[in-house]
DNA sequence: CCAAAAGTGTTGATGCTACACCCATGA
DNA sequence: TCATGGGTGTAGCATCAACACTTTTGG
């Protein structure tokens, strides 16, 4: 049998992180199937998002940066707080419940938890063989259904709130690799927003900020035109966005 | 000596709230003198935000809504979260842990709070007769210092998010009586925006969008002409808000 | 030469800023 | 009649939405 939490362990908070990615066409959240993760045998193929209890002398955002390094390899990922989480019948269920009763010192107990998002380049995650981690997978955001616990209401909650970002704050860069072309940013924003962005309005308007800027390097191996590469640069970004700068 | 906290209560999660209000001149925040609050006797004026461990059978909101209600008698007051606040070590200030050891039975425990904030007309909050109530008192936003805990940080993140609100969302409405004039309106918008806003320009556009419906009420009482009153009709607001409306 | 995406321009409408002055009222 | 805030008008500029066609490349 798997060993059980730790004494450190605090057993009414926990984070859980919705992570999303860009693969230069979909957006992407990674979720978990918890029965595969927990090397069970309950016979529950349900998503979840990742998440754990906190250590009593951690930080929230440690925890959570502690669960993605877990998951993804990667350090200093860009996070940010969704908010908490609380109604006390979210981990009631029965499905829950099983799965809690096969892993927690007190299955019943009353757990806040913290959201958090992350935004991180698909290319940089590596996917390590199936099998080995065939618990975690990268689903299209458009195809979610229902998930364990309340985490579809907590991926709900986040893209409210990346939508949001995205108006006013460089996120979107983080999505996308360091070089990328206007078109592929355009992409990524009417993805998120769902919505119908003009594209050359969109290009226009990001061009005439200043704070993209251009290299020498195309696109290679795209069987039409190749599109010229940018860079974002923050400082040129932070002085533009003084002065009530929008993304759409 | 004062009863000690109950069975029930969960000892890692607690709830504080940022109740702004609007005098019709400057922006003000409830805070609670703690020492008084809780009839103690330990020489610390130190000024917090209300706030209390929440039940173990109750919503996160809830908690919220019980201490509002309990300090202002208002029902439904509009509530909304902030985030959750969690450094290991922020209930562990030396003035902190006095109160602390003597008000919980677990006063080391490592507590997340759940932040609120709140809008409420300080017209409808009858100021109790001093010394009932002393320890609650109406703080202008702008001089508020040092708080308890870490709570000058959740406030901190309450104007922000209030301000981040104000933008697209009819909240400000909240502070003000039902029947209001432009110029309350606009001061409002002033003042929380800590900025300069034109008022010829800001009255223009407000009655423009036609969510404002006039009265034939006027200001009573005033040494100068007296403004028309206006209400505030949500249902045409959202008629105008899906075409992206922003309020400054 | 065909498909597919890159890239480019214009026009009209709208909204916003930055202004200064008169009006109505109570004291 | 004075002080105080209420209320109005305009002109120029900037921004934005809506829209279609040409260019470059790989296959």
């Amino acid at each position: 049998m798997r060993e059980k939490i730790k004494n450190q362990t605090n057993p009414n908070v926990s984070v859980d992180c919705v992570v999303f990615g860009f693969d230069g066409t979909d957006l992407k959240v990674l979720l978990v199937q918890r029965e595969l993760r927990d090397n069970l045998n309950i016979n529950d193929d349900t998503l979840v998002l990742p998440g754990d209890l906190i250590n009593d002398n951690e930080d929230l955002d440690d925890a959570a940066s502690r669960i993605l390094t877990g998951l993804t390899g990667i350090r200093n990922i860009f996070l940010e707080q969704i908010g908490a989480f609380g109604h006390p019948q979210r981990l009631m269920k029965e499905r829950d419940q099983v799965w809690l009763r096969a892993i927690r010192l007190e299955p019943s107990a009353r757990v806040i938890t913290v959201g958090y998002f992350a935004l991180i380049n698909i290319k940089n995650y590596k996917v390590k063989p199936a099998g080995f981690a065939k618990h975690i997978l990268w689903h299209d955001y458009d195809t979610v259904n229902e998930l364990g616990f309340d985490h579809k209401l907590i991926l709900d909650t986040a893209i409210a709130k990346l939508r949001n970002k995205l108006y006013r704050e460089p996120v979107g860069f983080q999505l996308l690799s360091k070089e990328f072309s206007i078109n592929q940013l355009y992409t990524l924003y009417n993805e998120i927003m769902g919505g119908e962005i003009d594209r050359r309005n969109f290009r226009r308007r990001m061009l005439k900020t200043g704070f993209l800027k251009e290299t020498d390097n195309f696109q290679e191996g795209v069987p039409h035109k190749p599109a010229r590469l940018y860079t974002f640069v923050r400082k040129e970004f932070d002085n533009v966005s003084k002065n009530n700068f929008k993304f759409y």
